[in-house]
DNA sequence: AACACGGGGAC
DNA sequence: GTCCCAGTGTT
């Protein structure tokens, strides 16, 4: 009965008639299967004779991790945090730095008072440092138009910067437990897999990706935003990109890619861009000379982390595009103050 | 639709 | 050495 014990997590976030009536019945010893035909349909629990989800939760409930963020008590802001940290990037590099942040700056506003230099400094090596300037001006955001308390509605949250489809759905349904698709990498591939059959998504489509998703939904909200956490941390612990491991999949016996009998491409599957010496390489070395000096650094600091002048130029003037370097009069560089 | 954008760890 | 990762914003 794991199923039904995932659902006393929700309890008082919903306050729905239905969890409560379930939830009487979760010393009773019966499958989800049963439990549905007992109560049948007037119990409007349609998720309970919803395979899908039925095996998602039992599973989910089984075998989450247990990442900080899911910790009981997390504040929307806190969800907004690790999601973004979270963009391309493994969220088990994202939680220590998730938990120094959120110590530092528990709410938008405190967030929002810190200047872009300790900003970038805190975001240390997390990658793609112009999420940290975006979530700084997010947090802004989030004053001035908000009141400082993030927003649920899903267009209000996609309006702020950094945040899109996927931020956006993944704050509104894993913190308020709007009843919405929410598709990543994972969720994508998982839905090609189970529903077409297919080794992996095709290129994004977010309106037809969204779609496909939104069809799997359970009617209960609270229930569909378990379903959608459930479904990402499958893909992300058993529906994985490269060694799917569909011996202890809860959706095999219905999976139309494990009923196909087809296995995984081998080779490559697209032409992917040598990091070394790259623009993005260089770049991320003039940040990490920045970040770890405590003032400004002088230009032949900045020459020495590539030998080649057109291409660092290019890194360099970039990065002030971007607003993640600042450039001082005296031919010293610094983060943006 | 295709690119640019970090960095690290698994294989 | 290659591939992958809880994507977003721009062209």
């Amino acid at each position: 009965m794991a199923w039904v014990v995932s659902l006393r997590a929700v309890r008082s976030a919903s306050g729905a008639r239905g969890a409560i009536r379930i939830l009487s019945l979760e010393e009773s010893p019966v499958g989800a299967a049963r439990l549905a035909a007992r109560m049948g349909r007037a119990a409007q629990w349609r998720a309970m004779d919803d395979w899908l989800t039925s095996r998602l939760l039992d599973w989910f409930e089984e075998s989450k991790r247990d990442l900080p963020w899911r910790a009981e008590g997390t504040t929307a802001w806190g969800v907004l945090v690790s999601e973004v940290m979270s963009q391309q990037t493994p969220v088990a590099r994202v939680a220590p730095i998730w938990q120094e942040w959120l110590g530092r700056w528990p709410d938008p506003a405190s967030f929002a008072a810190a200047t872009q230099a300790d900003v970038l400094r805190a975001w240390g090596r997390l990658g793609y440092p112009r999420r940290a300037l975006r979530l700084h001006e997010c947090a802004a955001a989030v004053v001035e138009r908000h009141g400082g308390e993030v927003p649920a509605d899903i267009t209000d949250l996609e309006a702020l910067p950094g945040i899109g489809t996927y931020t956006a759905a993944a704050v509104a349904v894993f913190h308020y437990r709007r009843r919405h698709a929410v598709v990543d990498t994972n969720v994508r591939r998982v839905v090609a897999r189970f529903v077409a059959g297919e080794p992996d998504a095709g290129t994004a489509t977010t309106a037809a990706d969204l779609r496909a998703a939104a069809a799997l939904l359970p009617p209960d909200p609270t229930v569909a935003a378990e379903h959608s956490i459930a479904l990402m941390e499958l893909g992300a612990m058993i529906c994985t990109a490269r060694k799917p491991d569909c011996a202890v999949c809860p959706l095999r016996e219905r999976c139309r890619f494990k009923e196909s009998g087809a296995v995984l491409p081998e080779g490559p599957s697209r032409k992917r861009q040598r990091y070394h010496g790259t623009t993005r390489y260089v770049r991320g070395q003039i940040m990490a000379v920045l970040r770890e000096s405590s003032g400004p650094v002088p230009r032949v600091v900045i020459d020495g982390v590539w030998h080649e002048a057109p291409r660092r130029e290019a890194a360099l003037s970039g990065l002030i595009s971007d607003g993640l370097v600042e450039a001082l009069p005296n031919n010293h560089f610094t983060l943006p103050t």
